[in-house]
DNA sequence: AACGCGTGGAT
DNA sequence: TATCCAAGCGT
């Protein structure tokens, strides 16, 4: 279960002290009392939501779900903890041991912020996950969403969570539009703000309650709308769930600097020892193509030039040191 | 404010 | 097979 023990529903309805005044707590469609008991029966049981899972394994799992499937997360997040139980014993490692581990998670550079941000709070804030959005603002890997969740989810504050699920769940059920993917605004917080429960620990809850709730049953593809606990109340489903326009054209993978990059990224992750360049350069058939994406992940510091090799004296790469 | 940035499973 | 999509961030 999300977090244990019945969730306590009595500031859920609005009382005579806390008037409902947007209309939305009490009966609107994303009543605090339809999603707490849907999430407290449904809710999966994820390690990052484990009530012994710290601030930096919270802020761990973040920044490995930006974009990456709960899935293909899990198994890197339990050996990542394992390793490093805190941000110290991430800093005090090389980052390309950040990107080894990292894996196949995709977007590598995270790894790099990731290790940037362990190091940053090793040394700007005594080894200590920083507790407030404005901080963790400042931290490299942090955003907007990050932030957030690191302060609701990890220190149970009252601030609105949005992530892509939490838009497209207010999008359909209280705007009743169903807009292509896009990513969460100041407007959204704003509208969220006004659903929060006054109780942090609550509010908490409910954020992931709503990140659940897309996750699993309005998703983007195939709602689930006859297992969703506010079909009844949602105005997408109840105006006939009217199909949003089509999304711009996302880029053609095949021959993009990303594959390429990705390709030279898994040889340097499987290397024991420095790669010759020209083996890097060679994922490619196109040299200039492979030229600049060898100079982009110098330029990311994804890769590093190492010592020529000794026998040969030909160019060698490494992950960064 | 668009765009670039990995990876792999589902449809 | 091609496309979509998965808890975004930084520039």
């Amino acid at each position: 279960m999300p977090s244990g023990g019945d969730p306590d529903l009595r500031v859920a309805t609005a009382s005579a002290a806390e008037p409902d005044t947007q209309g939305t707590r009490g009966d609107g469609a994303l009543a605090v009392d339809r999603l707490l008991p849907w999430f407290a029966e449904h809710g999966r049981d994820l390690p990052w939501r484990d009530p012994d899972a710290g601030p930096w394994a919270v802020l761990v799992s973040e920044i490995m779900l930006q974009q990456t499937p709960v899935v293909r997360v899990l198994p890197v997040y339990r050996a990542w903890l394992q390793r490093w139980p805190r941000p110290a014993d991430l800093a005090a490692d090389a980052p390309g041991d950040a990107i080894r581990a990292w894996d196949r998670l995709g977007y590598p550079r995270r790894a790099l912020r990731l290790h940037a941000c362990a190091t940053a709070i090793t040394v700007d804030h005594g080894g200590v996950v920083p507790d407030d959005v404005p901080t963790l603002l400042t931290l490299p890997g942090i955003g907007e969403y990050t932030a957030r969740a690191v302060a609701a989810f990890a220190f149970r504050q009252r601030v609105p969570v949005v992530d892509t699920n939490v838009r497209r769940v207010l999008t359909r059920a209280v705007r009743g539009r169903d807009e292509p993917r896009e990513p969460a605004t100041t407007r959204d917080r704003a509208e969220l703000e006004t659903l929060l429960p006054p109780d942090p620990e609550q509010s908490a809850r409910y954020s992931a309650a709503l990140m659940e709730l897309g996750a699993l049953i309005c998703t983007a593809r195939s709602p689930d709308c006859d297992r969703c606990p506010v079909q009844d109340r949602c105005v997408w489903h109840r105006g006939g769930r009217v199909a949003g326009v089509a999304r711009r054209a996302v880029q053609t993978w095949h021959g993009t600097d990303r594959q390429i990059r990705g390709r030279m990224m898994a040889v340097l992750r499987a290397a024991e020892h420095p790669v010759a360049t020209t083996d890097l350069l060679a994922v490619a058939d196109d040299t200039d193509q492979a030229r600049r994406c060898l100079d982009g992940l110098l330029a990311d510091g994804l890769a590093t030039a190492a010592a020529p090799d000794p026998a040969t004296g030909a160019e060698t790469m490494t992950l960064p040191r």
